[in-house]
DNA sequence: ATTAATGTTCAGAA
DNA sequence: TTTCTGAACATTAA
């Protein structure tokens, strides 16, 4: 579920972990199988064990664990502004978090007990510890070193942020392809923390059809695509996400996303336009995922 | 009881 | 080179 709301939101919730000290890294019992840890679990617990958190910062859906060096007095960067944001990369090494289909990174109360999957138990400051609860198990946690940041979340890996990327940028990268536009939002090269669920509702909100190829949008939709991007990613952020009916999505304190509330088009085939009410939302698949549509609010051009 | 579908990513094939 | 397909996994609905 997480895309780059509900990262954010995550993010967000484990903010004060900034300053602490990870004092050790376990993985809870269970009978399930276990999620990809790289390099392997023992090898990150000697690797992090004893080192302080300098950033908790976010890239497209990856949550960043910015670490200080062995034992020096780095300074502690203390603001919520990523400098990943801006593709700099730090000179720490950093553990990188992949929510993926279901993980979720929360201070406590799990859903279950039974898809517990990574704990980060901290000292210093109030937050105890970071959970990594993940239902598929198809999550990844890595610890990169500082040579490989740039390599592994750089621009050839990872597209500029959705909340920070330019208009002229998001043009310039979304119509180098000619797949359809839906498709290439998707794409996390081309432009990193759009989902399945955003995808469908930011071009809803800007009027385009999901089936356009990228590399023929007429010119005065990227505007409108640029706006309507950040103003579903902010207001998403603002109602902590969107928790589907399954209800797992949600962040410390079993508190769940809002934005399921506000969503247009998403989920809602057979159903009738929130917006015109001239028509009833469709389905289609694109590149095997669904997309919803209203064929009265996004003509094909 | 199968089969399909679910928020994502990526290796390998076309 | 670019784009498409299937697999990784757990769970639920049809």
């Amino acid at each position: 579920m997480p895309e780059l709301p509900e990262v954010e939101t995550m993010r967000r919730s484990i903010a004060a972990a900034v300053g602490c000290r990870i004092c050790d890294v376990v993985r809870p019992p269970s009978s399930l199988k276990s999620i990809l840890i790289t390099p392997r679990l023992d090898y990150l617990r000697r690797r992090v064990v004893g080192r302080r958190i300098a950033s908790v910062s976010r890239l497209g859906k990856r949550i960043i664990l910015e670490l200080t060096d062995g034992q020096s007095v780095k300074k502690l960067s203390g603001g919520t502004r990523s400098s990943f944001l801006e593709n700099k990369f730090p000179a720490g090494d950093a553990i990188v978090i992949e929510p993926r289909m279901s993980g979720l990174v929360l201070r406590f109360d799990p859903p279950d007990r039974k898809h517990l999957r990574l704990v980060f138990q901290l000292e210093g400051g109030e937050l105890g510890q970071i959970l990594f609860w993940d239902q598929r198990g198809l999550g990844v946690v890595r610890l990169l070193a500082a040579e490989e940041l740039a390599e592994r979340l750089g621009p050839q890996r990872l597209g500029p942020d959705a909340l920070n990327i330019t208009v002229t940028e998001l043009q310039k990268r979304l119509s180098s392809t000619r797949r359809a536009i839906k498709v290439a939002l998707l794409d996390q090269r081309l432009l990193a923390g759009i989902g399945n669920i955003y995808a469908a509702e930011i071009l809803h909100f800007a009027g385009i059809h999901p089936a356009v190829p990228s590399d023929r949008l007429p010119t005065d939709a990227w505007p409108k695509l640029h706006q309507a991007m950040r103003s579903v990613l902010r207001r998403a952020i603002r109602h902590r996400g969107t928790t589907l009916s399954d209800g797992t999505y949600r962040v410390a304190r079993r508190r769940k996303g809002n934005f399921q509330l506000h969503l247009r088009v998403y989920g809602r085939a057979g159903e009738q336009c929130r917006s015109c009410s001239q028509a009833q939302v469709l389905r289609i698949v694109q590149a095997q995922r669904s997309t919803y549509y209203c064929p009265v609010c996004q003509p094909m051009p």
